[in-house]
DNA sequence: CTGAAAGTTGACCATACGGTCAGGATGCAA
DNA sequence: TTGCATCCTGACCGTATGGTCAACTTTCAG
């Protein structure tokens, strides 16, 4: 993996190899599930011996634990699209952009997150109720702004982010069965661009936020 | 589990069992995926001694693909409510009931069903690539008909049916983020209703079927 | 240059897990 | 009642896996 001849300073070693690890370690995790996925599998994706990963991270827990915050952290820079919009057409076009294109880049990540939820968050409980909490209450409020504002009509905004994460996850989450279901082919450049347009169009004409 | 004192028939016996071990895998495959399950942990759920787990099934492979099927029946039998439906109001909405009565009623099939797509379909990688790539074809043939019929606008049938998995299916996959969401409760008969009518609101209205 | 700190790794260990099996218990047809 | 097929299960086995460790190499501050 990190094959440069001359040598290398002990800031980057490390660097270099938990961002091996991690990559390596966030798609075993992916395609096997914690249960499923084991060290030597991960080591060797990522071109290091076993003992070499725990010398980084300790146990399967804890490489675990990184791999999911980590995933929790990009989920969360997505939403910042959400406060900069001055309504719902910008805000949740720009969001849904967001959320599509980490599906597109980062589906190993997605379906981690998906896995640690419908086991039940056993690493991820706190988080979830406390940042993702505190972020969604916020959401919730600037949607009921646009539906006092008129700019919208009155849908549950609780539903509605459900709604928004759901249809977006599936492209990364689903991944293989829309694959299966595009005659073995992952989506095209074109294809995705319809999958956002629908979607958009779909839940922006919704909610009564743009005309048929 | 089954503790009638009296002898049981050995139709029964059999049948019971296999219901019992069935369930249990459900939910223990569910709650922590094919890897992460034991037999040992189903067989206790079921109220089993491990050895008389492979007695009824011979490996975890074939208990997996079991239950893997049996959800994959009951997802197809949802389906039906498309076909009778006059319009898209109509199958639309009905299907949309269905899908929710399962999410709700099925929580761990459905994840399970969820697992098993994202890892791949290991097991029901024919399946998808027969009876769901058909079904879904003929499901996308109906909903270009009520395009052409003027029930509805021009959305890709193909991104609308995955709209209506993933808002549907999000209820139970991600149900503990959700139910955290909701102050660590899980959703009311109320907030069920609220859900299934925003969903069908939006999705509705967002294709034209319906007017704002 | 030197020594301590950081990084590397093959060999090893304990355990948990999937699966087997022999022998006993039970239902049932004749 | 008898004999057979089905059902049941404790004890056992081989293997895979997470994790450890001690010896070795490399980096780098002083």
């Amino acid at each position: 993996m990190t094959e440069s001849t001359r040598p290398m300073r002990r800031q980057d070693i490390r660097r270099e190899n938990e961002k091996a690890i991690l990559l390596a370690a966030e798609k075993v995790f992916a395609e096997a599930g914690f249960g499923g996925a084991t060290m030597q599998l991960i080591a060797d994706l990522a071109g290091l011996p076993k003992a070499n990963l725990h010398y980084y991270f300790a146990t399967k827990e804890e490489l675990y634990r990184s791999v999911v915050q980590n995933i929790f952290e990009i989920w969360l820079q997505a939403a910042n699209c959400f406060d900069a919009a001055r309504g719902p057409v910008d805000g949740i076009s720009a969001y849904i952009d967001a959320k599509m294109e980490i599906s597109r880049r980062h589906p190993d990540g997605s379906k981690v997150w998906a896995s640690e939820v419908m086991h039940g968050a056993p690493v991820l409980q706190d988080y979830m109720e406390s940042t993702l909490r505190e972020w969604t209450d916020g959401r919730v409020e600037i949607i009921r702004r646009w539906i006092e504002e008129g700019k919208m009509d009155p849908v549950d905004p609780r539903h509605l982010l459900y709604m928004l994460w759901a249809t977006t996850q599936h492209y990364a989450d689903f991944g293989h069965q829309i694959e299966t279901l595009n005659g073995g082919k992952s989506l095209s450049d074109r294809q995705w661009r319809e999958a956002k347009e629908n979607i958009k169009r779909v839940i922006l004409t919704g909610i009564g936020a743009q005309p048929a």
